[in-house]
DNA sequence: TTGAAAGCGCTAACAC
DNA sequence: GTGTTAGCGCTTTCAA
């Protein structure tokens, strides 16, 4: 392996000047520069970063934690976070919580231990204590779809309630009155915010959200396969389906698609989040828009500049995003 | 930051033990051991891995590089190196190459740069040459789905062309007669192996396919949509649309149902990969597997037995995985 | 503008 | 079993 005294010894000149030209941090001659790009041209040398994160105390890789990579969601989130990172010139080292707040803890805690400075979690289930102590202790700790009042600067996250609103909107302004609502059983997850903003549109419209209209499910293709199943069963007659999120939705398409039942005609769909899959199903569906590839990319710029201690611009109440609805082609009017 | 010398201190032992207990690399007597854990407890105490990889020479991390993060493919790949590499009690440094081949090449140097000794490298677009000199000074480089001769022992690669073969059966087996083919217009996918198998697939069904026959799109759902579309303009009757990949399926699925055509009595299609996605749209597609979940699995432990020079259980040949059909809906008997 | 030297936190010979 | 010491590759004073 080529290191900084092999490039000094072919160039000439000390090691410590190679670091300079290397840092640009210090006026070099500028011949002296040039041999010492020849050189370091000619062995092909690259600068050892562990060794360079040893002395300055920081890495230039951002960690992040997500509960499961597979999901498009995260995926997604996961790729915007690593575009932004990139231009910033900071690579991603990505490690997963699995829904498990020991695992959680322990990813955040190997990120630290390999000394990543910047740090974006979207943390599922570790108490808020564990996340602020955590702030606390790594100025450039960001939690990304979660807010905590007591470090809300260090937050960057979506209005569930009013997204669970338009959610519901979307069937009411239609006129629809006999409406399900699909909601996830776990209660990490945003459920129980979004439903609230179900029930103000409800009331807003004069309606009433029986509990029997509720049903749960896993927040994925097949929950929303079972969850449809047991719609049909109920001795309501629905006109509608509010979804949890585009997963869901989409499960209860197919399963209404196999019961030869048709999508908007016989029965309204509505998804959430608009993941790529809401644009490729069929009919496509109208959801509501969680715009994680913004937020992601403001929670990285948000990670960095907090170590950088470029805290100017910071905005002390954090970083609320708003939905919006995306109307496509699974709701029909009663 | 705590440090080793304050766990020393706390423990009243030499630096040297507690780096011994931290790596149970030598006998240490219980009551000191016992000691020594009682004083990283209270310190809270966690080695710093920069320091480790510095006088190491090593990080317990693993280097990917991808294309793109964001696509289901790519993702579901990097989920399952992910979880492969945490069971070694490894972390997942992702960088993207994004289709070009200097950033592929400067985004392999950067993850040797950060010592990443093991390293996933899906490569698009870089010379076998830059490949092979990658491999021959870096232990851990393995390739995914790819391969090359010269350091075949590296590679992960999937067999394309029987791949092709099948996908082409999966119609000529149900009599279909007028058969369309979109592939991928860059040459760097692995269109022109899995054309080579439909060709087989003819051939041996006593069939032609004609230049004509063969349609080239991007490989995702929006070239999918294009694709149909001249696939309809042309004069033949096509019964069959044999596709790519299944985002490509999905968008021809998509344009069909939108010019209300049913699939798979007017028109099959079959996709390739078997993603998510094939087992979510409606009709649900029969594709061909592609076992990106075990390749990747695999070509992580490859890489971590090759760095541990625990090399007794390699394959010279390599590990070539084979494709096999997933039948589903959307595909009909003429 | 450049070099010498110290030291980041840890591991691994080598003593004892 | 445990401590002492040197040094991994780099950056950064401090002098010159």
């Amino acid at each position: 392996m080529k290191t900084i005294k092999d490039v000094a010894k072919l160039a000439g000149v000390s090691p410590a000047t190679v670091s300079r030209v290397l840092n640009n941090s210090a006026s070099v001659r500028s011949s002296t520069r040039h041999k010492i790009e020849q050189a370091i041209k000619a062995l092909d040398f690259r600068p050892n970063e562990s060794a360079r994160a040893l002395v300055r105390q920081n890495v230039k890789t951002i960690g992040v934690v997500i509960s499961e990579l597979s999901e498009p969601f995260f995926a997604q989130m996961a790729a915007s976070i690593e575009a932004t990172a990139k231009k910033h010139n900071y690579r991603v080292l990505i490690s997963t919580g699995s829904l498990d707040a020991n695992k959680e803890k322990s990813a955040i805690e190997s990120l630290i231990a390999q000394q990543c400075t910047a740090l974006v979690v979207n943390s599922k289930v570790l108490p808020d204590h564990d996340l602020i102590q955590f702030a606390n202790n790594n100025p450039g700790f960001v939690l990304i779809n979660k807010y905590v009042e007591q470090i809300k600067h260090r937050c960057v996250w979506f209005d569930n309630e009013l997204g669970g609103e338009l959610l519901a909107k979307q069937a009411l302004t239609k006129g629809h009155k006999s409406i399900a609502v699909v909601m996830a059983r776990q209660k990490a997850h945003d459920s129980s915010r979004r439903l609230k903003g179900v029930r103000r549109a409800f009331d807003s419209f004069g309606q009433r959200l029986s509990l029997k209209d509720i049903y749960h499910a896993s927040p994925d293709f097949k929950g929303g396969q079972h969850a449809l199943t047991r719609i049909l069963k109920s001795d309501k007659q629905y006109t509608a389906v509010l979804c949890y999120n585009d997963m869901v939705a989409s499960g209860v398409l197919a399963q209404l698609s196999s019961l030869k039942y048709s999508v908007p005609n016989d029965m309204s769909v509505i998804g959430f989040d608009d993941v790529l899959i809401a644009n490729y199903c069929s009919p496509k569906l109208t959801t509501i828009k969680y715009p994680i590839d913004v937020m992601a990319q403001k929670a990285t710029d948000l990670s960095l500049s907090l170590i950088s201690a470029n805290e100017s611009q910071l905005n002390a109440n954090g970083y609320c995003y708003k939905p919006y609805a995306v109307q496509r082609q699974s709701v029909a009017r009663v």
